[in-house]
DNA sequence: AGCCTTAAGGTCAAGGTTAATCAATAATGG
DNA sequence: CCATTATTGATTAACCTTGACCTTAAGGCT
């Protein structure tokens, strides 16, 4: 593990209260540069391709005196087989009644609840009507797009 | 010495809370000041840093004799308000810090969650990315478009 | 009333501190 | 060998604190 992304990544990782499936910790860029021995900005790659949120982080952060970067994390641990249930069930490309269908599914489940529904639902019709009405997509290719968003964010969610 | 700007506002905050839920409070911004060892202009950084509309907040203030500065805390109480509220915040176009920002201070007020801001995240990011690597679209407009989607979900779960 | 004094609060810019961005380069994996 | 991923450093942007100087309101005095 020569790689200093993925050592930092785990440092991070380590930090994490095991047991919460919530939970938020603090860094100092500068400082955990440092000691790290690298640039600060390498702190930055390893946010950005390691803690985004569709892995279930969400980052905040300040500048100057007092700066500082906390990361949230909303997942619960080990959500890999369900990861790999949704990403096959939505496949490369969904119709809209597909989707539909999945959504009343996922909720019925308990896996997404009322409201989170109505946000991917208007997400996804936001997507479809910007490739239909402003960039003349065809039917295929939304479909693909939807596709690919609505696995984003079930993956984001992680769960169920 | 932890940042003075986060004391003040922690301590305006408690205003607001042990007043029985008052929806604005009163301050005479030397005595404040005094009272914090500081120069009396940090007080109006606080205001202007902490209790702005986007974070929910009105401040009007009197100088001269009997002067005062008094913080209202905007009512989010009716759907109506906080729709119209929300809509004049993000506005026809956001950057990608502000609306972090503005996230960040709905879920603080309980108006989304923490999985509810995640989904809206990843939506945000797929439409912004879709729109810079799929169909070279300018930054500006990716801004108008992400403002579009994000008032669209907001106001989705706004009404539900 | 009109003026003066005093008592508030407001603005702005400089200086210090810290994080973000971006583009160039290097390293790695397939 | 090519494409992706990682590393670096220079530049930019955001945040906090302080202080000098400006504006406005109230009350008293002629």
């Amino acid at each position: 593990m020569s790689n200093l992304t993925r050592v930092i990544e785990q440092y991070i990782n380590d930090l994490f209260d095991s047991d919460n499936e919530e939970s938020s910790i603090s860094l100092r860029r500068k400082e955990l540069a440092a000691s790290f021995g690298c640039v600060p900005s390498q702190i930055n790659y390893v946010l950005r391709s390691r803690f985004t949120p569709e892995k279930g982080y969400l980052v905040e952060s300040q500048r100057g005196g007092h700066g500082y970067i906390r990361i949230m994390r909303i997942s619960w641990e080990d959500p890999e087989d369900r990861l790999r249930h949704v990403d096959e069930i939505v496949g490369d490309a969904i119709s809209e009644q597909d989707r539909r269908k999945l959504l009343a599914t996922l909720q019925e489940r308990g896996l997404i609840n009322a409201r989170e529904r109505l946000i991917i639902e208007v997400a996804l019709r936001h997507a479809d009507e910007l490739g239909r009405s402003d960039f003349d997509v065809s039917q295929h290719k939304r479909n693909v797009i939807q596709a690919d968003l609505l696995k984003r964010m079930l993956r984001s969610l992680v769960l169920a």
